[in-house]
DNA sequence: ATACATACC
DNA sequence: TACTGGTATGTAT
DNA sequence: ATACATACC
DNA sequence: TACTGGTATGTAT
């Protein structure tokens, strides 16, 4: 039986050779699990890893998070052992002649790919060296030639010093100082680092006025514009850029060039800090690269992928493709899909503003001191509420699905989630729903000692003006329904298009089944309630925030973008709107989406219709006169005025229990 | 906007416009719903359908079982009025150049099914006429001219002279009777069919010895070698093997002959009663025979389906292709390959007997007068258990999964399932694990009236000797694991052996889930509980079985097959085991997959210890000695001894609220 | 839908 | 003295 | 996984 | 007087 895994950091192998056997002689995984995320990410030549590993898991050893962490490894193998198995079974498969198809459809999919591929545009992706550590040395630049960290508890990132000691970013402050004894820890300055950030970006701007943030202190820009208004080559904008941002910030940057956004992004490591690469944007060069290119340098294979992948006998994305035949059986349909685009070295070369990425959750969580009194528990979760009400208020949204997350004391984490029966965003229904889970939990667990807990919402309700589509649901006014005449291609992403009319649907049914008087209602409110937070309370409500913990980079750029629409609001007045016979509700002058929505309205009318059957008929008869149409073709039935009733057969979800 | 629908079933397609209007004017879709499932499938050609239909309204009229049906047609409106304005948003997009995708990915797939087109094999299906009608007919020749039905309460078929009056198979009694005054009903004789039947398969034997039974009175064949050997047309064999049946049987038959058994089907009816039809086996004539074939005329599209289909102007499966761009988007995946694969006129041409296909459930459920008296549900819940029990006994099967079925006395149904901590298969268990689901459902609907109970088992475990796969669990003894080098290339279906590794897997996983202590439970009890029941006690549960409603041919098949599989043990002498070393069961003596064994078995060790770290440790350490291996590179760590312990990190499950 | 794991910064 | 917080996504049930 | 709808005989 | 029972499968949540 041929084994592959000749080592993974050191020779962790050994362990997933003996399963379950217990103390310290396997522990080699753990230890590597240890070192933390950002160790293979980042080139780190200068250290002692054999010695760091020691000194952390040493450091560790006993503590519940460590228990814990032992744990997860642990079941990891297990897992792979499992992924073995049946590698080894689709293997005796293969022998007796089988998984030909497999090794087609992947040999199919590979074409397809393909055919994709573009190697026309020049993608850059940058990021700031050690950027809160680099901010501070501006700031106080006695701590250039000392090893520092900052942030608390947590570091968030520490300068190259500190790096030379294993110390790195998402490290727990005292492993560090275990690594890097005198180590400094310097507290976050937010304020700071936006600031500089955004002296950054004005730089960035002048490159791709279309750049995407993808962190504080990360950006991808599409420079082949660029290149061709200045007759430059990628790299030539490239070293000129970094040279302007090092000229007005004094921040120096790391950048990668190529092809597309996931090889820019591995390219930017590579000679960080303060350095860039450039990968030759053709086939050959790519497939090259790709070839020696350890998996994990990827953006989207973490630890445990890592090893499962090794497990395997996949170490480089070049490894992936004597095992496509495998692939998809072993790890599912995504993840074949998405080794087989790393193998080719293929990534998306479209970026975009990061405001106009669709938020799809809200939340807070926070992290305390063991605590086990109902009573104080309690008020942490009020406590929590109240984060989560000023975070909705700010962003403007509401939640369909509330969910609650604890983390044990043993740092085992669970979830519960529930629908309230209409969207919130008021902390005391955060606090109220919440709280029923919480009880739930509280009963099923019953020594319950927790050290965190966080609520979220999730399917989201935009609460903001003037996003609306013809089923009463939110909508970018720029991405609109808009008439197509005016718009014949509008800005579509790559998969844009095709998604929307889904989502379109979704919205209606859930409309549908949400009862759309709730809908009604939150649209009123919506009138009701017209004030975009002032920029100062937005401001103030963000400097108050006890959770910026150097990863809030999302809710600058949201600040921003706030700004931005509502001085756009004040030049663009709304479009002229349409209001439906039905429901009432103001539609975008759009003859062709006005009738869709008249079509679902009328859907919904029926349903409503047939869920309230058993109440009096007064009450639903005929809400609203349909004034007549102008459109010739209409011939709509008027709403059913409740004549040959549903008898006996009654509203399901009335019975439903509200909370069982 | 082009609205198709020209008609369906006379023009209740303009219940469909109206929406959701009420009272009379709209009830054609009803009607024809009400017509019953029957209608459109066979000729129907002497009724007249109009009159017919009136008087079925007007017989169901206000009961509550009409007034369910009335409810069910206006969520199919309002759920077809949303699929209309789907594609009418899909065109918009379309219009604006998106879709192309869509295109070309359905000219793709139509591309690849091409590719499977077979055309070279002669399937065939037939159908007895009428048949539990035929054979009271030969039992009572003075039925044969009078109209009579068979089965009471709701008709399980009746003989032609009272189809020409608008009777229907699964139509209610009372119905029949407002149709055809002075009806003749006859009680079911189950045994006087099973007994035909089984003369009409010794002819059919001779034809295709693999034939596939599709219930009591219809089977697929094969007839390809026959062809070949005896150098006969399919028709002509058809044709003899009709003869043949009538000849030793005294029943007539249909018959349908072409290329796959999905036209074949279609064809059966085309020419019945007494008589077949033959499509030629050209692609040509097979695309110009589905070009104006109704959908509903094809196996899988049922009254549903049909009306959807001709919403979006899809009458016959010729107009599928014009819409090929919207089927995925509007119905699904699943869907969307099957209306591609009609359009095609492709199907299967592999039979098989239907004692291979595995079984995937077993339940019982009974309608009795309106019930609401708690303890009378109660009593009734316990008789459908006990019945449940004997159907699994015999069956030889448990069940992971109990679904509890309620139909309330307005028709609507609601199911509750709920997996037990262990496999159920004893009346007192499935009574009182449905007991708890039943109390649940009792306390959300406050009122509740019944007409009907079920108890089902899905997610089934054999209690069969000698099948038992390398996890432990069980398998075919003719499928098995065997020794590739004995039979290089096995008996495979089409995906099976694609399929079994997966299954696999899941076996293994919901194993390691399920705390493999239930599992050596189960295996140990499989010994203490070795005794197939006997024919007799079978035959005589079998008799007494109060619900042989005409459609129970699936437990005769199984009778049979049970018989076989008896004689077979005795012949073939079950194949040579090893012992696992881990968890002590007996598995096949096969190299690869005893080795795979140990490996799933050593991972579950692992589950059972993280599982079990808060137990004393003298109950996990190593509870069975492993024996020295023969093989030379077995190098397995010792199951852990209990050792560095996860602390207080614990057991999930054991947390887990039983039923909460 | 629910619960959980993975991943990124 | 003692291991973050916010968000997205994929998978399994 | 759960709940429900569709379909077939 | 008054609309079945058993099973498989697909979809949505």
């Amino acid at each position: 039986m041929p084994r592959h895994n000749e080592d993974l950091a050191g020779e962790a192998q050994a362990a997933v050779d003996q399963a379950a056997a217990p103390a310290a002689s396997q522990h080699h995984t753990l230890k590597y699990h240890l070192l933390g995320p950002s160790l293979t990410k980042s080139g780190q030549d200068g250290v002692d890893q054999k010695k760091v590993s020691e000194i952390i898991y040493n450091a560790s050893k006993g503590s519940r998070y460590f228990n814990n962490e032992e744990n997860k490894d642990r079941n990891l193998t297990v897992k792979i052992n499992r992924i073995l198995a049946k590698k080894r079974e689709l293997e005796r498969v293969e022998a007796q002649g089988g998984l030909k198809n497999d090794l087609r459809k992947a040999d199919e999919y590979i074409a397809e790919l393909e055919l994709s591929r573009e190697l026309d545009q020049v993608l850059v992706h940058m990021d700031c060296d050690a950027f809160y550590a680099a901010v501070e040395e501006l700031d106080q630049p006695e701590l250039r030639d000392v090893p520092f960290a900052v942030g608390k508890g947590v570091l968030t990132t520490c300068n190259y010093h500190a790096r030379k000691f294993g110390c790195r970013s998402g490290m727990a402050g005292f492993v560090a100082d275990k690594l890097c004894p005198g180590l400094i820890h310097i507290p976050l300055n937010f304020d700071k680092y936006t600031a500089k950030a955004k002296e950054v970006r004005t730089v960035l701007e002048r490159y791709d006025p279309r750049f995407e943030s993808a962190s504080l202190d990360e950006a991808y820009l599409n420079v082949t514009a660029y290149c061709e208004e200045h007759d430059m080559s990628g790299e030539d904008v490239v070293s000129q850029m970094r040279a302007e941002v090092f000229e007005e910030c004094k921040i120096t940057i790391s950048a990668g060039i190529a092809a597309n956004a996931k090889l820019a992004k591995i390219c930017s490591n590579i000679n960080k800090p303060n350095g860039q690469f450039l990968l030759p944007s053709d086939r050959a060069s790519i497939l090259a690269f790709m070839r020696d290119l350890p998996t994990r340098k990827v953006n989207g294979v973490g630890r445990v992928f890592e090893r499962e992948l090794d497990a395997i006998g996949v170490k480089t994305c070049g490894d992936i493709y004597a095992q496509r035949q495998y692939l998809r059986g072993l790890f599912g349909e995504k993840a074949f899909e998405f080794l087989m685009s790393i193998h080719l070295g293929l990534g998306r070369t479209n970026v975009q503003p990061a405001e106009e990425h669709e938020r799809k959750s809200v939340g807070t969580e926070s992290t305390f001191h063991d605590m086990e009194d109902p009573t104080e528990l309690r008020e942490k979760l009020r406590w929590i509420a109240d984060e989560l009400e000023k975070d909705l208020e700010r962003t403007q949204f509401k939640g369909r699905t509330l969910v609650l997350k604890v983390k044990l004391h043993s740092y085992e984490v669970f979830t519960r989630q529930f629908q309230p029966p209409k969207a919130v965003h008021k902390a005391d229904d955060l606090y109220n729903f919440g709280l029923q889970m919480f009880e739930k939990i509280e009963k099923e667990i019953p020594g319950l000692k927790l050290r965190l807990m966080g609520l979220r919402c999730t399917h989201l309700v935009s609460m903001k003006k003037g996003e609306r589509d013809f089923f009463g649901r939110s909508r970018q006014p720029s991405r609109g329904s808009g008439e197509p005449s005016e718009a014949p291609s509008p800005e579509l992403d790559s998969e844009g298009w095709q998604k929307w009319p889904d989502e379109e649907f979704e919205a209606a049914a859930r409309l549908e089944q949400q009862d759309e008087m709730e809908e009604l209602e939150r649209l009123s409110q919506q009138d009701q309630n017209p004030t975009i937070p002032s920029e100062d309370s937005e401001r103030k409500a963000f400097e108050v925030r006890k959770h910026d913990n150097g990863f809030a980079w999302r809710l600058l750029l949201e600040e921003e973008r706030a700004k931005e629409e509502a001085e756009a609001r004040l030049k663009n007045p709304p479009p002229q709107q349409w209001d439906c016979p039905v429901c009432a509700v103001a539609q975008n002058a759009d003859e062709r989406a006005f009738n869709s929505h008249i079509d679902a309205c009328l859907s919904r009318q029926t349903i409503k219709e047939i869920v309230h059957t058993v109440e009096p008929v007064a009450q639903v008869a005929n809400p609203v006169m349909p004034p007549p149409l102008s459109t010739a073709r209409r011939k709509r039935g008027r709403p059913p005025s409740g004549g040959g009733g549903a008898g006996e057969v009654g509203d399901k979800r009335a019975r439903k229990a509200f909370f069982a």
